[in-house]
Parts: structure tokens; C-alpha cells; sequence
DNA sequence: CAGTGTTATGTTATAAAGTAACAGCTTTGC
DNA sequence: GCAAAGCTGTTACTTTATAACATAACACTG
């Protein structure tokens, strides 16, 4: 759900970048430089990152100074293959814990601490497909958001005030 | 959830201002002329208009010529009310069809015709709020928003191959 | 390995969506 | 009528995203 607190990140990293690139090899699809470093940089975090940040980030790591299309191209790549997702009410991007699994889109987005945990219930999958039946709807992609406050932050609410 | 294809819409306009003026008095919130001018094109159809297409039509209908931040005021009033929904993956807004009822944001949305359905599925409710419960969440805030094609799209597709 | 089609990247310009900040006007309630 | 609160106007700006066209890298074929 969401990510444990002391949780060694880098490994995060590392495992989502290494799936990445088994997942496009088997594919044939290709994950160049660029896209691999804008990959990296959406798990840098587990929090949600926009494409100007990324792009931010981009500049001051590299020699580079790429345009806002190069970013675009790249997270578009990478949504295209499940590798990350995007959350429409923030406008930004996350990495993916299951990609190739196509499942559709499920988050709880923090609105104190701004964390996102993907989620993947088989009942709300269930429940999705049920109401896209019950109206006669043909099913090709499914987002869902739930805002509110994590476990951590609920504590920190009724520890504070 | 869709609209009938041959509903009489002036009708549905009308209901649709006539329960926000019902809803705003007993609220003792103001329902202006602007904002009610907003309201009423955002009825003006099923489908998800942008805040652009909103400030594009006032100015066609009146002598004002209102600004952006006209129309997002009006539309933040409206949605803080529950008389319009976001459509977070178009940016756009379209009417409530049950204001008042303090429910989540549940659509389905046709990607060839653009009309969307609003629903209200306890069934999804019940697996929305135990997603949450399971990750120890609070939830504030719900938002579901299925894509596919409507059932009069899925006949179009069948027929003209 | 030259030639050719395809896919990826670069570049410039622009569109589309949303907000900050401050001034002036209306309504409401006393 | 007057003050407080709430609504509207206006200007300027930020953030997010895309169109259109040029160049470069790759990868297949003969």
C-alpha cells in the first residue's frame, strides 16, 4: 500500500529500473537513456513528481537541457508500457509496482504528506466491472483516486492537534 | 447513467437550476446570476465542458466579456456545493445529476461520443471504503472515472466495422 | 555496407488550464 | 446608513501540455 517508512529506497530504485528493462527487452520495445533516466527519476520519490520537475531535475543533473516534448515523449513512452502511472487530479506521474500486470489505475493520495500508495483490489476491480455492465458500457480503462490522510498522518493529526 | 439519446434536455436544464436555487436558499449560499449562467452552460449539454469552452460561450451569448478567473470562481462556488463535478482526466466540468446527496465522483465516460454518465453504485462504495479501511486510510474524498465506449458507440462500431 | 524505412530526439513556438494579488462593487445585517 | 462580508473585475502570470517540423540513430534488406 504505501511504502514503509525507513524502506531502503535505492533498492526501490534499482528493482523498478531492472523489471523495466526485462519488461521492454521481452517486448522488443526500447528503453533508451533518456527514458530510463526520466523512469529513475518518477522512482526517485514515492510521491507523485510533475513533468516540469522532472524536467527540472533533468537540467541540473545532466549537461543536457532538455525541452518540455523530451519529458512528454518519455513519460508517454513509459505509461504506454504500464511503467508508471499518471494521477490526473495532480497532474503528475508515479512509478508503477506492478508493471505488465495491466490492471488499471487505483491510488490513495495523502493530502498532508503527499505520498501515493497504488492499490490493486480484485473486489473493487469487481465492483468496477460490475457498474461498467450494469450500464451497458464497454470497459477499456479504469482510475481510481481516494484522497484523504495515511496512517501516519492521521497520527501525527492526533498527536498535534 | 447515459442520458436517453432523445430526452427532452430543455427540461433537464431547467430542473437542474431549479433544484440549485432550492439547494442555495436552504444553504443561504448565493446563487448569482453568474454563477447560475455558468451553471446553466455547463447543463447545456452532457458531455464534460472545459473552463475555457465555458468563457468562450459567455462571451458569445453576452455583452461581458469575463475573464478566466470569473469562470473558475463560479465553478469552484458550484463545485463546492456539489452542483458540478471535475473531470479530472479531461479538466472539465459536467452537472450533477444528484446534488445535495454528498456522494463521491463516480463517471463513465465515452471516448467517441464524450458523453459521460454519472453513477452512484453502493456496491462500489462498500469496496471503495474497504480499499481504504484495509490501507488504514481516511478517506475525505472519492473519484472514480471509467473509460470505454457507451453502449450507443459499442452499436456504431458493430455496424460501420 | 549502402540504401531505406522506422523510430527516437531536438527545437521552436504556441495552446490550454489555472492562479495570485489587489481594487472596486453589492449585499446583508445591524 | 454603515460596516463587514462576500462577490466581481482586472491585470499579470504560472503551470501544464502539444503542434509542427527538422535531424539523428537504429535496424532491416538486398
Amino acid at each position: 500500500m504505501f511504502p514503509q517508512p525507513g524502506h531502503d529506497h535505492a533498492s526501490c530504485i534499482a528493482s523498478a529500473l531492472r523489471t523495466a528493462e526485462a519488461l521492454c527487452r521481452r517486448r522488443g520495445a526500447r528503453l533508451t537513456a533518456q527514458r530510463r533516466e526520466v523512469l529513475e527519476l518518477v522512482w526517485s520519490g514515492h510521491a507523485p513528481i510533475g513533468a516540469y520537475a522532472l524536467l527540472e531535475r533533468m537540467r541540473e543533473a545532466g549537461t543536457r537541457r532538455p525541452a518540455p516534448m523530451t519529458v512528454y515523449r518519455a513519460l508517454e513512452f513509459l505509461q504506454a508500457h504500464g511503467l508508471i502511472h499518471r494521477i490526473a487530479s495532480l497532474n503528475a506521474y508515479v512509478g508503477c509496482i506492478a508493471p505488465g500486470s495491466g490492471h488499471g489505475s487505483q491510488f490513495l493520495i495523502c493530502r498532508s504528506c503527499h505520498a501515493v500508495g497504488e492499490v490493486h483490489d480484485e473486489a473493487l476491480d469487481a465492483a468496477l466491472e460490475q457498474v461498467a455492465a450494469d450500464g451497458g458500457f464497454r470497459l477499456d480503462e479504469t482510475r481510481v483516486e481516494l484522497e484523504g490522510l495515511c496512517q501516519r498522518c492521521q497520527a501525527r493529526d492526533d498527536a498535534h492537534g
